[in-house]
DNA sequence: GTCGTTTGTTACTCATCGGTACAAAAACAT
DNA sequence: ATGTTTTTGTACCGATGAGTAACAAACGAC
């Protein structure tokens, strides 16, 4: 449903661009929250009617589950690549600190977890990709932290899952506080204080 | 606005039950989130017409605001009554976890720290209010915490500040997750971890 | 040009929201 | 009984939500 590839080479030629209006719903999703974003005020903002932007993507939770496809392939993308980086614990704390506090583009808080905690609100197919995600990204964390113990950098007392699950939350609420609160320096200080208990394990 | 104490002898007897309202108001909105629960739903929850809803409250900001009051009457002062206890840190912080994780009251999470999590979708008054008690449930962590710094039981490198908002913060964590996760085990393991960086200070 | 096909927009549907006008109902005072 | 006063519920208001029917516009095919 999302999009349709097929180029019909009859037809009136479309002037929608489907990727200027997904651009504009992330945009306006993430600044205040999905559930205070109207179709209507979408349209207005992409400047095209309400009939072609149910042409391309369906429904509301289409163009939900769009908008979070576009937003993990931007920036959650970049959360996963510094997973992957395999470094030790504390530079690894540092980068992911200096990724919630500092990066630009989370400045208005996370779609993501912003979708999560308001998770009762979506429709369906989107409500499961946000639990598709959130288990994908517990999954990094634990892959991670699994390659620090065989490489025998770092052991916790705590079971891996339990501290993935807590990394995962850490980062939630420094990335959900940036919506609300101004000064990054308390963020950080706060989401410092959290993870030291990860590195001190 | 909220209630008018005089009992008029002449005119037909009120039957609505503002105490009533409120008790179905606060845990309508705190089953599931104050901004998807309609005056109409608690109309008819209530038993009530609409006017006589808005005649006792003026309108939604009064009955928001009424019911934050009456939770925090029930609910927040327990919380702040522990922390009046003045026990030692180790006791204390078992104290503010069996608090968030067995209380039966919250089980669907914290009417508080809900309507603070959509906090611009409030009135006015109701914001402020939620300001207000931000702030008193803040400065009573610090209370606390600077009593056990000047009875000599604790210190820490952190400023005082910054562990209130810190606990502040991770306690609203543990409630925010009480509504979604079924397993407390899970979020008082979490909660512990993150409070045990107040213990070892 | 004419036809079929695809995209565009205008103008609507129905439901629900917060909030209110208004008159019936139920008490006391006389 | 007849006002007077106060509370009640019905039935409405305008605004806004998601979603759609229907038609106009713009193209290739012929």
């Amino acid at each position: 449903m999302v999009t349709n590839n097929d180029k019909p080479t009859r037809g009136r030629p479309r002037t929608m661009n489907e990727e200027a209006v997904l651009d504009v719903a992330v945009s306006a999703y993430q600044r205040t929250d999905p559930a205070d974003v109207s179709v209507n005020a979408i349209c207005q903002m992409a400047g095209i009617s309400k009939p072609s932007l149910y042409r391309a993507f369906g429904n509301e939770d289409g163009l939900t589950l769009a908008a979070l496809d576009r937003y993990a392939e931007t920036v959650l993308a970049d959360l996963f690549a510094i997973l992957q980086t395999n470094q030790p614990v504390d530079p690894m704390m540092e980068a992911l600190i200096d990724f919630a506090v500092e990066n630009p583009r989370l400045e208005t808080g996370c779609l993501f977890y912003k979708m999560r905690a308001g998770k009762h609100r979506l429709g369906p197919k989107t409500r499961a990709r946000v639990d598709d995600i959130d288990a994908a990204a517990v999954q990094a964390f634990e892959a991670y932290l699994e390659g620090q113990e065989a490489a025998g950098n770092w052991h916790s007392a705590q079971p891996r899952p339990l501290v993935a699950r807590y990394l995962m939350e850490q980062i939630g609420l420094a990335l959900t506080q940036r919506a609300t609160v101004e000064d990054t320096a308390q963020i950080r200080a706060a989401l410092s204080l959290a993870l030291s208990v990860i590195r001190d394990a």
